[in-house]
DNA sequence: CTAAACCTTTACGTTGACGTGAAGGTCAAG
DNA sequence: CTTGACCTTCACGTCAACGTAAAGGTTTAG
């Protein structure tokens, strides 16, 4: 598939795509023309990326990550024991911050609490 | 206190402390000398920044929060109802990046598995 | 054949929450 | 009275993940 289309397939944009090649993280063949050719299994892939990027990793290490999951789908056993203590890293930090996100809806929801209780007749 | 002294307690710099003034999201008082004094409730206050910017609000959203939350500590009712849809929206969006979060905490929890289990002997 | 709709590379622009000097006042201790 | 540790206001620098525009090649439908 072309680079518009795997764009459409993942929700984002052919610049992104361009992006993550140019950061390591996709590899499409490419066609006689220059176009950049991106088989099917790059779609689970693309998904992947948005999925680590929104959840705070970077660029470099997302790019240590996917080769662990080749196909999009397959998770395979990382290679150095680095990458697992990264990995471990980055498990924490999203768990901090899944914490800190969830205090800051608990002062969202006592605002939202006594918000509508204002000139209750009940 | 001052500007070194809040910054200290609260955890942040003296220069986050005074974007957080430039932002209207402080206002402390001054000396004859000009020095920002800062009541012992900012920390509290300074502290429900941090959180709130951490959970992905930007300073004009937070600006329109605080003044529901005077002393850093009571929770006051929302003034107009222009408000409270903006903090359902903030709450959606807290809620939504969770869910990524979680998602991709899974991701890695599925790598750290398979990662030790490489040459297990038992 | 030609025009639309793709694609390419190159390269500068954007965003928000600060960091980091620079140049200069203020204040307590010795 | 001077030195060091504060403080002040500019004002430019940073960082990452793209957005956006420019200048040009490719492909395909009519």
């Amino acid at each position: 598939m072309r680079i518009s289309e795997l764009a459409r397939e993942a929700g984002t944009t052919p610049r992104a795509l361009r992006y993550y090649e140019e950061q390591g993280l996709l590899r499409p063949a490419r066609l006689a023309s220059g176009y950049r050719h991106y088989d099917p299994q790059a779609v689970g892939t693309v998904r992947h990326i948005q999925l680590l990027l929104s959840a705070g990793l970077n660029t470099s290490a997302i790019a240590e990550i996917l080769p662990c999951i080749p196909d999009g789908v397959t998770v395979l056993a990382p290679t150095c024991p680095e990458l697992l203590d990264a990995l471990a890293v980055e498990r924490a930090r999203i768990t901090t911050s899944i914490d800190r996100l969830a205090a800051a809806r608990d002062v969202l929801d006592r605002l939202i609490q006594a918000g509508p209780a204002a000139g209750d007749q009940s």
